[in-house]
DNA sequence: CTCCTGATGTCAGATACTGACATGGAGGTA
DNA sequence: TACCTCCATGTCAGTATCTGACATCAGGAG
């Protein structure tokens, strides 16, 4: 019973089914808003994505990381963007204009209804909520690193990426939370300016 | 095959021995620190107790948290720096004195060893390092609470919170890890003014 | 003495995850 | 065509984590 009924000639008829990850992250987000994150088994998952549960472990290392799939191309992003900063920028205005850029791409309204609905599930599930940590840990970490290539040293570049970091986590929450009266961006910029004066006091 | 061979009085003979919270984290330590945290069981850890596994995780959550038994604590350590921090400290100052104040308990001998061990392990295994960063959050989620109750407004106590736990982090790590060139409190005040200097560049 | 409380044990089960091996179209090569 | 290799997926058995339901039984309260 494939949701995804799609129709096949005998010529295009391919052994399985394409995009066997794509669907398996399409089953696992209607599970878990129409049943619930811990309702919904692994098994379930495979299920509704016509695989079976050994394939899902193949594709995602457990069940929570089926939620993560754009973390990756979230930390490239991140990162060009700190590299291509301009070279006069302070290490934390450089990652806070990565931030800002990286984050755009989240808001045409697709993408809207999906970062809503992950949102309520990561705040809903501490487990989820600890998987969204280290992805965001592992992020600071590459921001870091990045800063270091800028000739940014140790301890500054560190401190940096965190509180860039920091940054992000409040702008998007005031951005997701809010009924749209500001744009992702000025939520990131509202967060560092509140950031700087605070350090400043 | 109780480790604790604890002797007893038929008087003071009570029916179970005591203390199978600290049982059970001293045996998950040892044991975590003998075989690694993958390779030992809770039923291992249970029985090194003295006690089952269904035991264990009445006293705690899942696996993990057995490592976490301080978090607690600190947290509440925390609130109340931060609640006994002079009038006229700024938000910033207010969380980083709670911690460097909360964090100097950690430098006698005896727990030295244990905070090394425990920090080795939090960084061997992502599965730790997770519940690690949820504890952090949560314990920044608590200082900004007090710090609202100290006045302080929405975004400036979220950011000062996430500042100050960012700065604990980086001044921590820097404390374990460092051959004891300086004392806790010198690394976390350390990072704060590479924090301020940072914000303010 | 009796009853109740509460920490622990026992047992069965669901679910997450893993290793080993089997299957069978696709696509290449002779 | 015949054959062969590749590789995504399936099948199966097993282990470990975690949960609910119920049993046990010393100690304390009355």
């Amino acid at each position: 019973m494939s949701v995804t009924a799609i129709m096949y000639d005998a010529k295009s008829m391919a052994r399985w089914e394409p995009d066997a990850r794509g669907r398996l992250e399409k089953a696992a987000m209607e599970l878990f808003q129409q049943r619930g994150y811990v309702a919904t088994t692994v098994e379930d998952i495979a299920a509704r994505a016509g695989l079976t549960e050994r394939t899902f472990f193949r594709y995602f290392a457990d069940k929570r990381e089926v939620l993560f799939s754009g973390s990756k191309e979230l930390e490239k992003n991140i990162v060009d963007g700190i590299e291509s900063a301009p070279k006069g920028a302070s290490p934390l205005d450089a990652v806070a204009a990565a931030f800002e850029a990286a984050g755009a791409e989240l808001e045409d309204r697709r993408e809207l209804h999906f970062v809503r609905a992950r949102y309520a599930l990561v705040m809903k599930h501490a487990e989820i909520q600890e998987r969204e940590l280290i992805k965001l840990a592992s992020l600071s970490a590459a921001a870091t690193k990045a800063l270091r290539k800028r000739g940014v040293s140790e301890p500054a570049a560190r401190l940096a990426a965190e509180a860039g970091v920091a940054v992000f986590k409040i702008g998007f929450e005031r951005w997701v939370t809010e009924r749209k009266s500001k744009t992702f961006a000025q939520h990131i910029r509202a967060a560092l300016h509140a950031l700087k004066t605070m350090a400043s006091a």
